[in-house]
DNA sequence: CATGAATGAGGATTCATTCAT
DNA sequence: AATGAATGAATCCTCATTCAT
């Protein structure tokens, strides 16, 4: 990122490597702490640079952590979604589901930020931030969508519960995994998720004995709001 | 639990009364702010008393934001759990995640103060906060433990995931619920998860016959917001 | 103004002694330099505080340096206007130029302050201040109103001018006497500025023989805004 | 004043030309904001040049400001006194002071610049503007004086008492209208103030026979703006 | 016990000025 | 000559914590 330099790239850079490096180390401290316990000194520090100089690139603190966000969510965008066509619904969620995993597993605080710091903000619906995370979020949500529109999956828990538990399932899968400083196996805990969903959700026709009658039954189904199905 | 008092709410309690009073102040504070917002100061300002005041209670205040998560987890879990022996694994399951989200959704930034200031702290581990957010998470883990022990779920994904897919869906829940201010009904919430959790993962030999006679009971339904799927 | 203390009253005042000592201190540095040139450290220091502690008494520096000179306007119209109905409207006059002129004199640069740093404040004339910034200049501007009134002055020139007039001489006399750090005499200065004042705005009957001839020439005059008569 | 050049207005400029281009984009700032609101880099990119540049032509800002002030009273003493000889002592200090008004309407915070941050230093009146100031306000003087000398004028007044009641006036007049926004008439303030001057300070020799019809015409009179009176 | 004045270590931000390139 | 990255001292302001009264 820092680009063409011996080790130190502490003295002169351009303005573009001296801003994404500011955004690196940035990024990287995010990872650590939190919005608020970041000074623009610290930042300063580790990049070996005077407090003023980080203000010379971003007008903000703000700013900046904001812009970092964004870069994230515009890396993470710009991996290629693979070819949708080709594969099962399944496989698709649980690509889906793998390929957010590993990415929040990366990077958990930073996400953390995002939800914690910056989604409370009043304007952060008009942010841009706020356009790449549904985009990102969409991801999945499209693929449980298609999934439900193919008659794969059942229509009768809302699409929005479904993606909150699996974001909530990969969250809390890496904090715990934070916490503990210990791993967890990326692909198996992205099976794991997408079995308890897909079964928990698959229609009839895929689970022989049991769909018949319960099947039939779908057919004429509106949702409301949120969620499940009750029973006396 | 702010002082029983006449007029003059804010005088010469007891020791135990004026700590119990800042901490509700402040218990309620932190569910308005952060942590980070909260001042010395306003909290004072609001039990009435000078700034020192706190000091002479709280070595910290640091100290007293932890005391004030552990009493609010106490305070959880006193609540009683139930005559689990009369209810089905999956009744208890349902009950379980009903209360947590009720209680998370009551004080969703209470939660977010636990989860996000506390949790990342190099010392969270040796805190008694662990174990009591340890026990408060249990609740349901046993109660998922119990199914697969009894033979009701399946044992062939890890009931930490579970867990940590139920308590990702509350929390985002409850944060959507934040950021829209809007609601959600909590019944319906906790229920959708259940089905979702329990027909992914329960065994064989529950499901085969049931399903005519789960259809039958589904008869009479009432749909608030947020959920479920709908029969005729 | 600090009270009942040993001398260095530095220690443990009251809210009112510490915010009646920062606000004099601060009157005292506002006549040695500009807004801009205070700072709260140098307030602080002058005061054996730290910088905090201002901050504790006073919002804002700008709100601090605003009371200031609030306070110095509100001292300055306790001042005793004197029995105007026993004296002439010239003695009026030259008593209120008198006061104006020995009050500007005593902190000039305070006038200053008011009107380089605040007046152009695009809020002021909505700030307590305007009012009485008014109430000031108005003594003299009700003198010169009450003069032309009793048709002891012409009409012919605007009050407002010779407010200006008077204002503008009042200023500069005072600046001159800083640069120059010498001395004035204020009565003199009072006098002569009224001399000219009356002189060039009495009417006829004050002065006999002249006017014929002045009239005559008067004839052929066209005016516009703010002023004056011509002469061919 | 900015060099004229093809397209590209800033590139190689010969020392001069650059000095003077950012003198005169700084001079235009001067009058825009105030000292203190200026920065170098603004300035700098205003000359489309960059920060470092404005210090290889001037080794302080605040030498640049000072020479920026400098050279506008250069030009403004630049300006012909007109033919002295052929007019009146009053037509030249009526000329006088519409010429000092018409300069401090034009660019009215430069004059606060000069009178405001520059007068106050300590080594002002060693500054070379010092004497470009008096040189400019001794062309009211002179008048003054030589109105005096020619017996127009009585002495009984101090001549730099006079001298400040104009600018006084003058700069009252001004800070009115930059505060108000509105405009004003150069040539109406400068008879009014020329009138009262005149009329409070001219020779008995003068007036004798005026008076008896200005008195009579006085009656009916309207005012419009902020003057005048209107004859028939 | 209680008060509240005072502290002091930061924190974000600004900007004239320097200097390697 | 010119550039513009970097500096660092200064500025206003915040707040947990201490301690004289």
């Amino acid at each position: 990122m820092a680009a063409r330099r011996p080790k130190r790239t502490t003295y002169r850079l351009s303005r573009d490597e001296r801003m994404s490096e500011i955004m690196s180390v940035t990024r990287q401290m995010l990872a650590e702490m939190g919005y608020k316990n970041i000074t623009t000194l610290e930042i300063a520090q580790r990049c070996h640079l005077s407090e003023g100089a980080i203000f010379r690139h971003f007008p903000t603190k703000r700013d900046l952590l904001i812009k970092v966000a964004e870069a994230w969510f515009e890396e993470l965008l710009s991996v290629d979604e693979g070819d949708e066509a080709e594969t099962s619904p399944r496989e698709r969620l649980r690509r889906e589901i793998g390929y957010a995993l590993s990415i929040i597993r990366k990077e958990p605080t930073l996400t953390r930020y995002v939800l914690m710091e910056l989604r409370p903000d009043p304007e952060y619906r008009s942010m841009h931030l706020y356009q790449l995370n549904r985009q990102f979020t969409n991801r999945i949500r499209n693929a449980l969508t298609a999934a439900v529109a193919s008659g794969d999956l059942r229509s009768d828990v809302s699409v929005d519960l479904l993606r909150d538990m699996i974001f909530g399932s990969i969250e809390h899968q890496t904090w715990a995994f934070l916490r503990d400083e210990g791993d967890f196996d990326v692909e198996a805990a992205a099976e794991g998720i997408t079995t308890v969903i897909w079964r928990g959700m698959q229609t009839a026709r895929d689970t022989p004995h049991r769909e018949t009658r319960f099947a039939e039954r779908e057919s004429p189904t509106r949702h409301r709001c949120h969620a499940g199905h009750r029973e006396p």
